[in-house]
DNA sequence: ACAAAAGTGTTGGTGTTACACCCATGT
DNA sequence: ACATGGGTGTAACACCAACACTTTTGT
């Protein structure tokens, strides 16, 4: 506190000095949408601090990878999954966030279709949770968890990030639940449907929904690049 | 990279085995606005790598203090401002970003009125530089340049932020220069006055100014708080 | 025939854009 | 009197919100 501050042209002494450098990790808000649920998968803690509580899947960085190779290998890790809808969320640094030693997090936030994740159960002490019922998180991550839900909305309300939670092939009323479950509230069939029309979010596919015991609905795909920047809300 | 990959619950064993650890920097992009341009503030580096080049003003994260004060002292330290407009921007982490060792920087943006920072002279090898005609910057300093104005941009369409630029009285023509320094270009002086005074962006004092050889302003204050949510543009 | 979800248009109100002239002051 | 920037209203258009009935399929 009251050492000497380095300043930032003199790294090299710094080094020499030996300073404490904060450990630094990535941890990850994997959500999915399911049974019109908002989720995020959650991992147990099995050790001290926070012993028994859930907690955002994370590692450390490595020295040789960048913060969203990080990210990516974790999420691999969790899911099976590589080219997701992947962002950086925020940087958490708190001193006291992590009562072990300074970490310093860098969260990120992916969008998964729950059809395409490895099933879960496979791996020990990983769940999905409702975003709107979590249970007790350690360390920050409550803070982070609610942080990243107001940014998906953010995010939702001008771009197809969307795309993220749907299959290929959809219907607009997929479209619309998707929207439903993440601002949790309803929208108006027609407004909203023209809306993704007019906007080319939307691609018809000539093809219908099979099987379903009332009227079969048009599938529709993409009709922008994942992520696109539109106003959709 | 082959080396066992540390899973966030094991950091006690992390610990004992002595890892590497990156530094952890923050980097400040400080903007202002004068003489109708965007300006933000950069050191010329004394000493290897980028000798000579210009840089963000930064400093390393202490271990007892948030990113966020680490972010007020830098800011203090090159301005001799506190309490002003600060937002974090976003984490840089490219292994090779910094040629000397793994440094991992966290962007913070400023908003400053001019009129208030400290002479800058008085610091050795610190000047402002138009954001639209930067010298070659240190490290990756320019991508953390484009990007912070591309989010001051954003910030500046739906929230109050301009404040920060402006003194406690002001007038619409100021507000209205800010925006078009900020955006580069113009905006329709009626439309763009009746939305400040709808939205109760501005307040009246019931002053003018003064000694000015054309009809005088009337003179305004904020009429909400400092980067308040509020659509602007 | 009934249940279930799909599909579809219009209207009134609101907001946005584009545009031109007179006013108050200092020199 | 001139130069300089300050101040103001309106019309056309685009967008948005609110609203209800018919269609297609499976059971």
């Amino acid at each position: 506190m009251t050492q000497e501050k380095p300043e930032f042209d003199s790294l090299e002494e710094y080094d020499e000095e030996a300073f404490d450098r904060p450990s630094v990790t990535v941890d990850l808000i994997i959500f999915t949408v399911k049974d019109d649920d908002l989720k995020l998968l959650l991992k147990k803690r099995d050790s001290w601090p926070d012993e028994g509580k859930w907690a955002l899947p994370g590692s450390f960085i490595e020295m040789d990878e960048s913060l969203e190779d990080a990210a990516k290998r974790t999420l691999h890790e969790k899911t099976g999954l590589e080219d997701v809808y992947l962002e950086q969320l925020y940087t958490f640094g708190k001193p006291e966030r992590d009562p072990r030693t300074r970490v310093i997090t860098v969260g990120y936030y992916a969008l998964v279709n729950y059809e395409e994740v490895r099933d879960v159960d496979e791996l020990e002490n990983i769940e999905w949770h409702s975003a709107y019922s979590l249970p007790e998180l350690a360390f920050d991550h409550e803070e982070i968890a609610d942080y990243s839900i107001e940014r998906l909305r953010a995010k939702m309300e001008y771009s197809t990030a969307a795309y993220s939670f749907l299959p290929e092939k959809f219907t607009l009323s997929d479209f619309q639940d998707i929207y439903e479950t993440v601002f949790d509230r309803e929208f108006d069939r027609r407004n909203f449907r023209r809306k993704l029309k007019k906007k080319d979010i939307v691609e018809d596919t000539g093809e219908k929904t099979e099987g379903v015991s009332h009227r079969p609905a048009k599938l529709y795909r993409k009709g922008r690049e994942l992520g696109e920047i539109v106003e959709i809300l």
